[in-house]
DNA sequence: TCCTCTCTCTGGCCGAACCAGATTTCGTTA
DNA sequence: TAACGAAATCTGGTTCGGCCAGAGAGAGGA
């Protein structure tokens, strides 16, 4: 029998959710002043150095317009959003995700991991590829489906570094938690193995330098991610 | 005659522009183990509410690793960096791109412009691309390459919006500082007609459902790009 | 009616303090 | 002498009340 860790969140982590549900519910709209931080800090009972970096959190991930000595704002985070935004959203769902949003993440995966598969199999040198073997090895020795996920994660990270676009690698990182929700989620749709299986698949193609190939995988194995994703709902 | 307005940036700011300076330059090499907050703050003469909010943005850019009670470190910023990293990477070095850069840069924008392009053309409603057409009218009417640059970026933007995906506008948004350095760029190199043309045609194929010919056009003018950005250097 | 001065309000910044966990130190004990 | 354990120390996390300078509003005089 395993006991997860307690921890309490701290006062800052409960203003920002709590301001997050405000604003993602519409009771603040876009365009909205917000009290000044001395009476949010009143009303809310914390001290006013809580909601001044609350609300510095928020604005960075675009929700706030904080304007000094003139005031804070609820900001137009569905146009000026960045990713930090939508993890913010993500996570405020509570890890559970939209059908639209499902799709567009694999569509946005399609993409890239046909950019990155394909310049890996043109110029990744063989100890990148190694590289990439070693990733895939902990996946097949991973024994639940959390681990497996992370593994998973890995290797594509690992594929997107070798392909040498410096760009793809550092987008996978920005997307790691919802991914790997997925990827948990796949897991107990399809089991762990299909997920081996897959990666182990692609590896294989990519070791080949069988650059047809790994691209029409690509799209199967996407595809079928696409599916279950629907039947999630 | 114009005259910019002056502001002085917060000590926070001053404060991360440094740290990121010292962990770039190399003279804080990655695994370098950080003083306490507190002779940070002494040494630097400010408050420890600036060094500790200070590193937790350097930590979230993926610069720092932070364990509480331990101590602070400079994380392998080049693997564990996501988007934000690249970004700060990129306005520290003063807006000035490396070929690979570029390159990586251009390719994610083929890859995601092609999906953006293709769902825009299959699913957008005439009164998105509507809004489409304001965009590229404030391009057609821009004076200069500054406002060149942001029209364009909005145009894009626009379209990855219309095209019904959540998170490619999103991504979008995230580079948005050098995506337009790059903008201004190409116009000094071959103007902004060039840059007016490049769009409009895009927009007439759109705006026709020419699924082949925007995907063929997209490849044509990026090419195009990579091209002037060899140039560059 | 317009200008100027002052007063208030705002977010930025500060320093002291407390907390809890990790680490080290040092005395005790086998 | 070596091993154990309690206490002291060190670290980042968090909170608090207060001061600062700039923006805005209102009062007063020309």
């Amino acid at each position: 029998m395993e006991f997860a860790k307690l921890s309490s969140p701290s006062l800052k982590d409960l203003f920002v959710q709590q301001l997050q549900g405000m604003i993602l519910s519409g009771q603040l709209p876009v365009g909205a002043q917000l009290p000044p931080e001395r009476v949010l800090a009143e009303q809310m009972q914390v001290s006013r150095t809580v909601v001044n970096s609350g609300l510095s959190e928020l604005s960075e991930q675009g929700f706030l317009e904080i304007r000094p000595r003139q005031g804070t704002c609820v900001a137009d985070y569905r146009r000026r959003g960045n990713l930090s935004t939508l993890i913010a959203i993500m996570q405020y769902k509570g890890g559970v995700l939209g059908r639209d949003e499902i799709r567009s993440i694999l569509e946005v995966r399609r993409a890239l991991e046909h950019l990155a598969t394909e310049r890996a199999i043109l110029y990744a040198s063989d100890e990148a590829l190694e590289r990439l073997g070693k990733a895939l090895a902990q996946l097949a020795a991973a024994t639940n489906a959390s681990e497996a996920a992370e593994a998973a994660f890995s290797f594509q990270h690992e594929l997107a570094l070798v392909s040498g676009n410096s760009i793809v690698p550092l987008i996978y990182s920005s997307f790691k938690p919802p991914v790997i929700a997925l990827w948990i989620r796949f897991c107990s749709l399809y089991g762990i193995p299909a997920l081996v299986h897959n990666t182990q698949t692609l590896y294989a193609l990519v070791q080949n330098r069988d650059a047809e190939g790994a691209s029409r995988w690509i799209e199967t194995y996407l595809e079928q991610a696409i599916r279950g994703s629907q039947q999630i709902y």
